[in-house]
RNA sequence: GGGCCCGUGGGUUAGCUUGGCCAAUACUCGAGCGUUUGGGACGCUUGGACUCCGGUUCAAAUCCGGACGGGCCCA
């Protein structure tokens, strides 16, 4: 195999994001892209580590909230689906009859992944008679047994969770992490015995979604989609969206509140105190690899990745620099530093490979790794570690001290890690040029800036934001959950409103 | 959904326009030996490629068609 990294002459401007994304995720060793089938890449070993940290964050709120892990069978047999077409056709009469219709926004050709789907058709010799799919996500299946499992109100809330492959079939451009054909997933799914629990529950999500990207250094707008982008069979969708380097946002989480449609549709119901049947209210909360995804394009700058120190593969390489004659008295002093890092809790690696420090300081700077230690026979003598920080900065450190002191270089590359992205979002964020009407047509005043996210107070109609969409080549994340705290003028109908919508390019 | 471009050792690439001299260029990389090691070391030895299927032709890396894969732009 080839060296962990390239030349930094290799290494695409993160200014050109769309060579410089691509070629990072290889050449840090995250995924290989080389396996022949479309959107289909290979973990590779540091890759596969930093996500399964990720996953550790999710399971470690999922523990705390109390949900519990399950794991549903991968193939679906193809008459579930039939329940899920029924709910579809169902919510559509609903909006015909107008009932509820801003509610209630089904799209048929979208509902159920029906275009996305692998099916398995064949068994060894034999067509079968009932053909199974690949899960794009596990309503059907999950659902299938909740009513097995639910029969009294003592049995709810249920809250569940899993992380498993899901598939669709994709036929626009993939990318890794971003669009793929096997995404690696997480969903929990919940029920309750009414829509204020239900509820509740999506404010518990909020608070997990918070945590996990605090803990990535990751921030995030949080919106509601407007009523035509919610997730089909949804009351509501909130969606969670990081803003990538070249201003455009990626969805990397999204909660929603079923309330009990689907479990009209499944048959989902609960014996209550009075002894009578009730249908739960559900929600479902589900992320991907979409998160190292959005990782990589935050923290990352020319020189590669930078991996936040939670998420880390390795938080600290350590770097022997050897001298004639003194070999042996240098790696043992390297390997008794690791030892008591590892000791204290620290993901550590030596790096023992026979090349000069140099090339291996830019082949650990590609991967990220947020703190590099090297040690030589200098160090030694002085009983020092020299540090350098993969966000910048060198300083010599006192051997003695060394696990207090690596925690605060690591506590000092989150915090600015954190800034730095604070500050991104901020840059990315602009006002939206005003929008004039004449003759029923209307147009931006000035040039729509490209790569930017603009924020704007709305208070029009759902034709109205189509307007704007088409007008300005946009698309609505939604009402951001944070509100305006004071009015403002609504940019088409100058209406003070609080509501507060964000436009975006999306991936 | 529409358009455009691309596919040569593990990686990057020359060759393709004008078919033969290509049993293929350079760098990088892998293996081995030696000297080295505080920001991309050097010497010697050695290893490795025309995406696949079909067509045109005496002859295809090169021309044509398709599949698969990769990339970009626009809706």
């Amino acid at each position: 195999m080839s060296g962990p990294a390239k030349a930094k002459r290799g290494i695409p401007q993160k200014e050109d994001f769309n060579e410089w994304y691509p070629f990072i995720v290889e050449a840090a060793e995250l995924v290989d892209k080389r396996y022949p089938i479309k959107g289909m890449d290979v973990w590779r070993p540091y890759g596969w580590k930093a996500m399964r940290l990720i996953d550790g964050l999710t399971h470690a709120e999922m523990e705390r909230s109390e949900h519990e892990e399950y794991r549903f069978p991968l193939l679906i047999p193809e008459n579930l689906l039939e329940k899920e077409n029924r709910l579809v056709a169902l919510l559509k009469k609903a909006r015909d009859e107008g009932v509820e219709p801003e509610e209630l926004r089904i799209d048929e050709d979208e509902a159920g992944f029906k275009k996305e789907v692998y099916w398995v058709k064949h068994a060894g010799e034999n067509e079968l008679d009932i053909p199974m799919f690949l899960r794009p996500t596990s309503e059907t299946a999950m659902y299938t047994m909740f009513p097995l499992w639910i029969r009294s109100h003592a049995d709810l809330p249920l809250k569940t969770y899993q992380m498993v492959n899901t598939f669709r079939y994709e036929t626009k451009q993939t990318r890794s992490f971003i669009r793929v054909r096997e995404i690696h997933f997480f969903e929990a799914h919940t029920a309750h015995i009414d829509e204020a629990c239900a509820s509740r529950q999506i404010d518990e999500d909020l608070e997990i979604v918070g945590n996990i990207m605090a803990a990535m250094c990751l921030p995030v707008l949080i919106s509601k989609r407007p009523v035509w982008d919610t997730f089909p069979g949804a009351w509501y969708t909130i969606a969670i969206d990081v803003v990538m380097p070249n201003g455009r946002t990626l969805q990397v989480a999204s909660v929603h509140h079923y309330r009990d449609q689907w479990a009209k549709a499944f048959d989902i119901k609960y014996e209550d105190e009075n002894g009578e049947f009730q249908n739960c209210h559900q929600t479902t909360y589900g992320m991907s690899e979409r998160l190292l995804g959005a990782v990589v394009g935050m923290h990352g700058d020319d020189s590669g990745l930078i991996m936040p120190p939670k998420i880390a593969p390795i938080q600290i390489v350590i770097i022997p620099v050897l001298k004639k004659g003194q070999e042996e008295m240098v790696n043992e002093s390297a390997s008794q530093l690791a030892n008591e890092l590892r000791a204290a809790g620290f993901r550590v690696k030596v790096d023992s490979r026979d090349m000069r420090p140099g090339q291996k300081y830019y082949d650990w700077e590609i991967k990220g790794v947020p703190l590099r230690f090297e040690l030589g026979p200098r160090d030694i003598d002085k009983n020092s570690v020299f540090a350098a920080r993969r966000t910048g900065g060198k300083t010599p450190l006192d051997r003695s001290e060394i696990i207090t002191l690596a925690h605060a270089q690591l506590a000092e590359i989150e915090s600015e890690l954190i800034q730095r992205a604070a500050q991104h979002m901020k840059g990315k964020t602009q006002p939206l040029p005003e929008l004039i009407e004449c003759d029923g047509k209307w147009t931006v005043e000035g040039e729509i800036a490209d790569g930017v996210v603009f924020e704007i107070a709305f208070d029009g109609s759902d034709a109205e934001a189509e307007i704007i969409e088409r007008t300005c080549g946009l698309t609505f994340l939604g009402d951001a959950v944070e509100a305006y705290s004071e009015p403002k003028p609504c940019v088409i109908t100058g209406n003070n409103t609080k509501r507060r919508v964000w436009l975006a390019r999306t991936y």
